[in-house]
DNA sequence: ACGAGACTTTGTCACTCGACTAAGTCACTC
DNA sequence: GAGTGACTTAGTCGAGTGACAAAGTCTCGT
């Protein structure tokens, strides 16, 4: 193996180990095999990551970022409110049935993540840069359509990746259940662009106890 | 140790999986350490089971089984329908609240399964299982209160279903946020219910593309 | 009370894991 | 072009894994 430096590396090593986890489960992703699919020996992964856990840092990381960097270059330039939500969602859900695996294996690894103290600020983080970026991009799409949201940004933005984050599971449950998947985000799109744009909040709250 | 039935050591090793799992996680599985919690040789949950696979299938049916226990024994007498969806949904996340152990591992053991041929099966029956019941409550409910549901109560029901799920995610995400999660599982009640007893319903689709 | 079969234990097998050491090899700087 | 430091490799350590075999122990039906 030639000769390379660490930052070169670094990606390397960590599409190796998307690539391999996202095809055969997080559990098969052990510093011997991620070695192998990358083609250098095992030894190099702790000589470019100092640790297992510095790798799946670097894992999630990778997968959040292109996660957000996709959604976010579909945002269309001149669009009314809804329909620029909706090309968004529309991305969103065509990322994940297009990189199944891929979304799979970050949503295994978020989970892995919540019994690591380290991780667990990663997958934390990740979170709320969703939240965060969603809340964002919504009241941009409402100032740009001259739109007051009914609701704030955030409240809305968690809403609906609460509910999209739900359906992915079942979709990654099921695999053949496909159209109810759709279907039930078309009525998570609708009903999060209702809540948005409606000035009437639906039977306002007291339904929780405490 | 003394000689017990094959019949009455299985749920005890149960209960040992589901306790030691809830507490460590997952991957803290391993028969041994299993064996140990239950205050057994490791041997016994392989003479038991007759493997680690059929353990864990056990874990999953048995913490599938007691939500839906604690669950449908909430259900109000006589309420109307509003009352009862909320009556059950409080009851659902004072669930996840009080045993959030047990229900984040609940969350690993579905992602685990969805790798295994065998376990998969049994996620996905717990899904449909959660589904069709959610479904059932709902439109005895309607029938009691004398009401029609605007939509099939089975996609009523996969649309709570699914928010709930990723708002559960959140709560076990972070853990001090819980105000944030109550507040949107406070919306998500609302819509749903909004939902079902609405006549008209919200911007009927053409949002998601085919 | 005794035999059979169900239960229990100890011990071991073959394998995998993350981490590290020591001995290299290469590329870049002076 | 020599040498220094970054990169690479093979090899090993100790711990842990699921599974099983063999031998022992108890309980229940007869």
């Amino acid at each position: 193996m030639a000769h390379v430096p660490a930052a070169e590396r670094r990606p390397q090593i960590v599409e190796a180990a998307i690539g391999l986890m996202a095809r055969e489960g997080v559990a098969a992703g052990s510093t011997r095999a991620i070695a192998a699919e990358a083609g250098v020996a095992q030894a190099m992964v702790h000589y470019t990551f100092g640790s297992k856990q510095a790798l799946y840092r670097s894992v999630l990381e990778e997968l959040g970022r292109s996660l957000v960097a996709r959604v976010q270059a579909a945002l269309p330039t001149d669009a009314d409110f809804g329909e620029t939500v909706s090309a968004l969602v529309n991305e969103l859900w065509r990322t994940v049935t297009e990189e199944r695996e891929r979304y799979r294996l970050l949503t295994e690894l978020i989970m892995l993540s919540l019994r690591d103290p380290v991780l667990r600020q990663v997958a934390s983080e990740f979170t709320h840069n969703l939240d965060a970026t969603a809340a964002r991009l919504l009241s941009d799409a409402a100032t740009r359509a001259g739109q007051d949201l009914a609701l704030p940004a955030e409240e809305i933005a968690r809403f609906f990746l609460s509910g999209f984050d739900g359906i992915v599971t079942r979709y990654l449950t099921d695999d053949y259940d496909l159209a109810a998947c759709e279907s039930t985000l078309r009525l998570m799109l609708d009903t999060t662009i209702a809540l948005a744009v409606s000035d009437a909040r639906l039977e306002p709250g007291a339904r929780l106890e405490r």
